[in-house]
DNA sequence: CTCTTGAATAAGTACTACCTTTGAGCTTCA
DNA sequence: TGAAGCTCAAAGGTAGTACTTATTCAAGAG
């Protein structure tokens, strides 16, 4: 995937830290790894760098390079996220994200419906409206839907919101990948999607949440069994 | 702040970047970030890395660094959080992650109701007292709101949301800096503090949630003005 | 026997010089 | 005109060297 060498470098360490292969308090020497990846010193540092920058490792003289504990970690940056939902604990994450998720799309929803332009809205009305055609097709409907809450997102006029967009991304792929979903997207979830691009071209914050609370909550639950 | 020779450009260009002064699709090539700060190619490249990490800049063969456009940084990253905050668009961003906290924490309240241990529960119960009595030393005031909503987020068992008691801190510690807050915390506030605490330690995640919704919407509507 | 001092040393930090690779843009030729 | 190929600037990568600091540990003082 990566081209260069201290992403492929990057791309092994991160994992393998994150599914606890190196655990916390673990400690890497940069002429260890320069031997067992066979690279130089200074991919060896650009790669430790930016692991530094996801507070994944802390670098100190004369001890070494240290994996830190969970709770340093950059939880938010979109490698730590892949690199997490390809690892061990897969379920667990997507619990967390889920839960995220539930979290900011009601209230993403509200905004959106305050702030969505008029072709946002309406993008949004025709993506629910696709998502109803496309029941038949997992596949088809997948894109759809994450098409639909990216664009909420946006239309949320909030940046912090917007950028999330890959969490949902992620846990909608994920669940589909893992067979979480039921094998026909309910009538009732597509039903709700109308009403939240209803809500949010007319303006109704209220009901726009509302809806939008009631997919989340729905996802929860399935999520619980 | 930072020891290191690449933790210090990137304070000087990181800032730079997320206030405009290297607006996007600007160019900057290593070279010039050897002689215009005095240091060697190594330590541009270990910056310029972390800084691609953040995705504020995308570095190609041939062309050079270009600053990418604010829709691929990652906003979720402290220190871009932090530049952003110090930087110019400070109200825009206070509004942002206000609105994030907004959606998330009363989530949390509801998620540390069914998930908090005893021992937290019991401190978060304190933590409200000691807000009601220092109602008249803001400074005080302020510690004590940090650590009770650091410690909700930390008790509701998600690493996403507890991830976030740093946004939490730097809008509180923002808005009384800036003077957005009531020169004196209403006792409203501190009385839904209390319910959110009891409701917490009696396990109630509806009124938990409710009662944390009245603090943030609260929040919102002095936001406002 | 404890506490301070200071030397040894290991590991990250930083600089330099040199070579390789890639791709944007120009040139050439059918 | 447009596709193939050339050029060269700028990033990517390697190697060697020197520096800086924490840690560690032992010697000496109190």
């Amino acid at each position: 995937m990566t081209s260069g060498l201290p992403g492929r470098l990057l791309d092994d360490i991160g994992p393998a830290i994150v599914t606890g292969k190196y655990p916390p308090g673990a400690v890497l020497r940069t002429e260890e790894l320069e031997r067992a990846f066979q690279v130089s010193r200074t991919v060896v540092r650009e790669a430790l760098r930016v692991l530094e920058a996801m507070r994944l490792v802390s670098s100190r003289r004369r001890v070494g390079i240290t994996v830190l504990p969970r709770v340093d970690w950059n939880l938010y940056d979109p490698r730590v996220i892949r690199w997490r939902l390809d690892g061990s604990d897969r379920a667990d994450q997507l619990r967390s994200l889920t839960e995220l998720r539930s979290a900011t799309e009601p209230v993403a929803a509200a905004l959106a419906a305050a702030r969505a332009t008029p072709e946002q809205a309406g993008r949004l009305t025709e993506l629910a409206v696709q998502l109803r055609s496309t029941t038949h097709d997992l596949d088809a409907f997948l894109v759809h839907d994450i098409a639909f809450h990216r664009l909420l997102l946006a239309a949320s006029g909030n940046d912090m919101f917007c950028q999330l967009g890959d969490v949902v991304d992620a846990v909608l792929t994920g669940r589909t990948q893992h067979h979480l979903m039921p094998p026909r997207p309910k009538t009732e979830a597509v039903r709700l999607h109308v009403e939240v691009a209803e809500a949010v071209a007319a303006g109704d914050s209220a009901r726009a949440e509302g809806a939008m609370r009631a997919i989340v909550t729905e996802v929860m639950e399935d999520l619980r069994k």
